[in-house]
DNA sequence: CGCCAGGACGCCC
DNA sequence: GGGCGTCATGGC
């Protein structure tokens, strides 16, 4: 990744990136579409910070208002900016399927996001759509004026959470924040742990189950080799690998299932 | 109106 | 251990 500092912008030169193939294909749910590209508010949370990102060509990024110091310490690193996702595509491009899907779709990142939102996010997400999914945490950080932590989650009962209408899903949203917040789920500990250790740490939470403790691994501590397998990554694997999945993939699984989740989502566009 | 959505749980066998 | 009905809500 290259970059410069022009007034009080980050420009960025980066080919192996799309906003709105990173930021629109269900990994992340809280990035709204404005007019010169896509805005996110972390205050309060890891972040604690703001930003507005646009892009302005196939290769080159305006970070906005954005200091030398925030870019390095935080956006990069969020964005994923020192793995070289050519040479991953370029492994992957081996099978003929992932070719295709990098092909499709090539500028997808795997964003490094925080534990605890990744885990109420995909909570959220079982037998959910992604309009409404955002819709739901949408109320949520409204409702709290940011996302909120396990402990400020801990007050709530599923009665006091009726405002979000995320259904049979609230009382999950509650034991996940009591487990959290009471230290008995030690989101960091986890991150650290052996992959099947940590999957099986993440499903006593209720309402936690093999497809929402894939992705919070994936998506919400950086495990590249979780594989999040939901209803259309089932249908990829039925019809283009009845033989299993390619295993020099294994360490990159999840960035590869998200090139092809993407794909197989999209294919009849 | 019915069907489905980035599923998990409880119960049955 | 696998199969199946159920769980809220809303977009289409």
């Amino acid at each position: 990744m290259d970059y410069s500092v022009k007034n009080n912008d980050i420009i960025v030169c980066e080919k192996d990136f799309n906003l709105d193939e990173t930021l629109d294909c269900g990994q992340a749910f809280r990035w709204k579409k404005i007019d010169r590209g896509y805005r996110c508010t972390y205050e309060g949370s890891f972040l604690n910070d703001s930003l507005t990102v646009s892009q302005v060509s196939d290769d080159m990024f305006v970070f906005h208002d954005v200091s030398e110091e925030d870019f390095l310490g935080k956006w990069a690193d969020y964005f994923d900016f020192d793995t070289d996702y050519s040479e991953l595509k370029k492994q992957f491009s081996e099978d003929e399927t992932l070719a295709k899907a990098c092909s499709f779709a090539g500028g997808i990142r795997l964003l490094r996001q925080n534990s605890w939102e990744c885990l109420i996010s995909f909570i959220i997400s079982q037998n959910n759509n992604i309009p409404r999914i955002k819709g739901i945490i949408d109320r949520l950080c409204e409702h709290y004026g940011e996302f909120p932590n396990a402990s400020k989650m801990a007050e709530e009962t599923p009665d006091s959470l009726a405002f979000l209408r995320s259904g049979f899903r609230a009382k999950y949203l509650c034991d996940a924040a009591d487990c959290v917040n009471s230290g008995t789920v030690d989101l960091n500990a986890i991150a650290a742990a052996p992959i099947d250790e940590a999957r099986a740490a993440l499903k006593k939470i209720k309402g936690v189950g093999p497809k929402v403790a894939e992705c919070v691994l994936l998506f919400g501590m950086y495990r590249k080799e979780a594989f999040p397998v939901d209803v259309w990554i089932k249908r990829v694997l039925a019809e283009y690998y009845p033989n299993g999945f390619p295993e020099f993939i294994n360490e990159n699984a999840g960035i590869a299932q998200q090139y092809l989740f993407h794909y197989i989502r999209n294919l009849n566009e």
